[in-house]
DNA sequence: CTGAAAGCGCTTACAG
DNA sequence: CTGAAAGCGCTTACAG
């Protein structure tokens, strides 16, 4: 009975070993074999070597939890987020990650339960102190809310979102909505449409900004029928449902939109698609460039989410280590690419 | 200067509040506040009114890695994964989420890096004792490494990748592809080509066993070349621009495939690409049902992704609570969803 | 229901 | 370069 020899054996070494294991065995204080896995100070190559000889042997690796509750550091980054499964915060994270590589720091994701309160929800995560700087990506909130968050004296950084007491990350919405809606006035297009989402959701309040701005420097008044979204609310409305049911509504009106800005890539698929269906057809602009955009020909506005994540993510690691940083607030500019979608033959 | 006594105020507070400071406050003992926080154990109503109430003045609440050390619980659940910014990773991740919201587990995240040793760092991970349990997506390795892996005794669930000594949840890969190159050949198609990705990774490998499996029953011999992939390797080869380089290598080729299956729904995207910009068409299928899919007329075979991960974490912390639990081998079966692109009209 | 006390597994001045 | 010792902020039998 072989196995059960082995097994039972597995289960004695079920309890792993500690820093006093190690110094035991390796002969030594544990003060030492400390020393060694924090590779600082000045330990002697002996004792160095003897320690990791012994701790390579009994699997020994200092107990994340531990170190952190004595050394003060969790070596942790927190990203916070509303919804994880997205093609927004994908690629910001997909930033994240890339700086975060580089350094030697655990990434933790916090999700915002949309249905609880956002503050309270925030603040409990920040109670715990469970990470050394905190990621917020497209969280919104209140100035006062904000504001009300500083008192955790902990390093933050918003992505996708302004507030004036901590660093930020953004793109400049209105602007983009601007720079889409001016492209078709300038082809000569009056009636331009806006495939909208959630009223109430941030993105959406600039861009409309950046819209009705356009509209107005043409002297053209702002028509609230034009301004269409979808049924489907979840995700806010960002999803390619929610796009397709908007554009088909547009497609039913008469007289029919002569061209269309989206809030997003994805919605600008869902709408593309009620176009086949219906086989009516008008100019579109997505918003966001995610990947595929170019490979269906969407004109779009460009954000660099991933950049957004990259930098973002080194402006907190330099908060962490330097906390009298001066409070950085950065906005891209979007960038309108023009493609087939826009065109008079469509994709 | 009313600005600077509040920031100074606020400095000094910066030194957290901890269990003692709320037991001296309340009149009670640290272990009476603890067990008010794990609100567990009988407290007098009094008593823990009196707690709570001197703790939200303070601001107090139980720092997660003193908890962690003390009580051997970290109350953390870890996906592994390759990389993050991957539409099958994301979706899974939100099955995994959705599961973990209604728990009270930190999601922590490791990306494992292609550049280094995958079984060392698997090994790191573990060591550092970070979560109570382990999900490991898309992590291929051999039986051995994964069988060394089992004498940390800790909760481990693999997805997309299979090995007897832990849970798994996985697809069928094999049968998808087979299933996809069997509909072809029904329909007629002799030269059916498949449009692959890195040779070596694990489901390609599947993949091209279903393939050939399929071929075979129609008793088509294997033609290598009908094998093609593009030129683009990051990811594995599964992006848009990859599938972009594959299809056109098939278009160009003499005589060109009859039909493609392809490794991806997002190559398949580039291949629809190829096809468009080169006015050349065949019929394709793609492989794991994304949303956007069934907008872009994209017949597939669909992966559960989300309910994947939704299962592989409730099944991790059925394991957490119970140690005991047989092993479970879960394996989907993935199906074929057709939808225009099959169709000799094409999109 | 409650408290004193030991312990979780490390780090880090301090003294040598 | 090295060790003894205090401390990080909690939890949890144990005894009452």
């Amino acid at each position: 009975m072989t196995g059960v020899c082995v097994f039972s054996f597995n289960s004695l070494r079920k309890v792993p070993a500690t820093i006093y294991d190690i110094a035991k065995k390796a002969g030594v204080s544990i003060a030492t074999v400390s020393r060694v896995f924090n590779n600082s100070a000045n330990v002697s190559d002996k004792a160095k070597k003897k320690v990791l000889a012994v701790a390579d042997e009994m699997g020994y690796h200092p107990q994340a939890f531990a170190q952190g509750l004595a050394s003060r550091k969790s070596n942790t980054v927190m990203v916070v987020v509303p919804v994880i499964s997205n093609y927004f915060f994908m690629e910001v994270l997909g930033g994240i990650q890339d700086k975060l590589s580089q350094q030697n720091y655990e990434l933790s994701i916090f999700n915002i339960s949309p249905n609880k309160d956002i503050q309270e929800q925030v603040e409990h995560v920040l109670k715990r102190r469970w990470a050394e700087g905190y990621l917020f990506i497209s969280i919104h909130m209140e100035e006062e809310k904000w504001e009300n968050l500083e008192k955790y004296n902990v390093p933050i950084t918003l992505i996708d979102e302004y507030f004036q007491g901590f660093d930020s990350v953004s793109v400049d919405n209105a602007q983009g909505a601007y720079r889409a809606t001016k492209h078709f006035l300038e082809q000569g297009y009056a009636r331009v449409a806006m495939l909208s989402a959630l009223e109430s959701s941030k993105p959406i309040k600039d861009r409309l900004k950046g819209y009705k701005k356009a509209l107005n420097e043409h002297e053209i008044p702002f028509d609230n029928t034009l301004v269409v979204k979808g049924d489907s609310m979840n995700r806010d409305g960002f999803t390619e449902r929610a796009g397709y049911e908007a554009m088909i509504k547009m497609l039913e009106m008469n007289p029919m939109p002569e061209a269309c800005l989206c809030a997003s890539d994805i919605q600008a698929v869902g709408a593309l698609k009620a176009m086949q269906d219906t086989g009516k057809k008008l100019p579109i602009i997505g918003y966001d460039d995610i990947e595929l955009a170019e490979y269906m020909g969407l004109s779009t506005i460009r954000q660099p989410m991933r950049d957004m994540g990259f930098f973002a993510t080194q402006n907190l690691l330099d908060r962490m280590n330097n906390s009298e940083k001066p409070i950085s607030q950065t906005i891209y500019s979007p960038e309108l690419t023009i493609r087939s979608s826009t065109s008079v033959n469509g994709v």
